[in-house]
DNA sequence: TTGGTTGCAAAGCGTTTGCACTTTA
DNA sequence: TAAAGTGCAAACGCTTTGCAACCAA
């Protein structure tokens, strides 16, 4: 499902180390390394697109763990950095693997009608974000930004 | 609360007009001009940012319509296009006037701290969108933005 | 009069939480 | 074994909805 030519990526590079990241990670907070968690990040991994928590839940192997839990795995992943939460619109909240040096700031792209996503790469707001900061004297500045649209199917 | 210096705006276009604006819109639409949505739009017309269901119903007046009542008169509103739906990054829904025209498209900086709000005029958004919506073959390409920071006091 | 509108109450939905039990380290 | 994590169920907050009563046109 991710479109790779045109600008888009596939958030490849946040697929390979994870799992020993998180263990990393766990430890230096005292966490532990357990069963839902390692098996939330897998399915995380094999993600192309943010996942809602009752997707991940629904897609676990054998629905293994309680919902509860995952709400609880995805807070703690994304206090460690790992995982970055979006809202698509819906108000849902979605949650994407993240490259640990957080270098894989990016918005999408939804359908309106059909709610495929598409992942963009580029970001165009340093210039607004920083003249934004500037004139309002707010710190610490950052932004959510997401498209929506019809897609070629649903035209 | 409006920051009028430093490109920012009070949106004080839609003030004016907005009650006969509502009626002829709902005469249009075969709808009624009730003592609940007057009084909604009269809150609104006095916000300076947006509000949500529920501050919009601890403003009226005497309190005097049911919650249900304020979300099915948003809803119609927004179908009117006389109140634009705005989400500050707390999942909850925040309503602001719209010009009739629609010529008021705009965006927010929120502290985190103190969920400060403050109104932004500027948009630079429209290259990047269109660069979007050719490379993805998207069409009637929009987008939401809400940038977060630390007010001047919070920091 | 009559069909849109409202109040009330209940339900829906995503998410959070309290608590006893289980598991990791 | 001790502290962190989990399952279960209940609660939460925002929002929606069914239905009978109400009211603007």
């Amino acid at each position: 499902m991710a479109v790779d030519s045109h600008g888009t990526h596939n958030h490849g590079g946040c697929r390979t180390k994870s799992l020993a990241e998180l263990a990393s990670r766990l430890r230096g907070g005292e966490r532990r390394l357990t069963g839902p968690r390692q098996a939330i990040l897998a399915v995380l991994r094999e993600a192309p697109h943010p996942l809602s928590s009752k997707e991940i839940h629904a897609a676990l192997p054998r629905r293994e763990c309680d919902p509860a839990t995952v709400y609880r795995s995805l807070h703690l992943l994304e206090k460690l950095n790992m995982v970055q939460r979006f809202d698509l619109g819906d108000g849902v909240a979605r949650f994407e693997l993240q490259d640990p040096d957080g270098h894989d700031h990016h918005h999408h792209l939804v359908c309106r009608h059909c709610a495929a996503v598409v992942e963009l790469d580029e970001c165009d707001l340093d210039e607004f974000q920083q003249r934004v900061a500037a004139h309002s004297g707010f710190t610490l500045v950052s932004h959510r930004l997401e498209f929506f649209g019809l897609c070629p199917r649903c035209q």
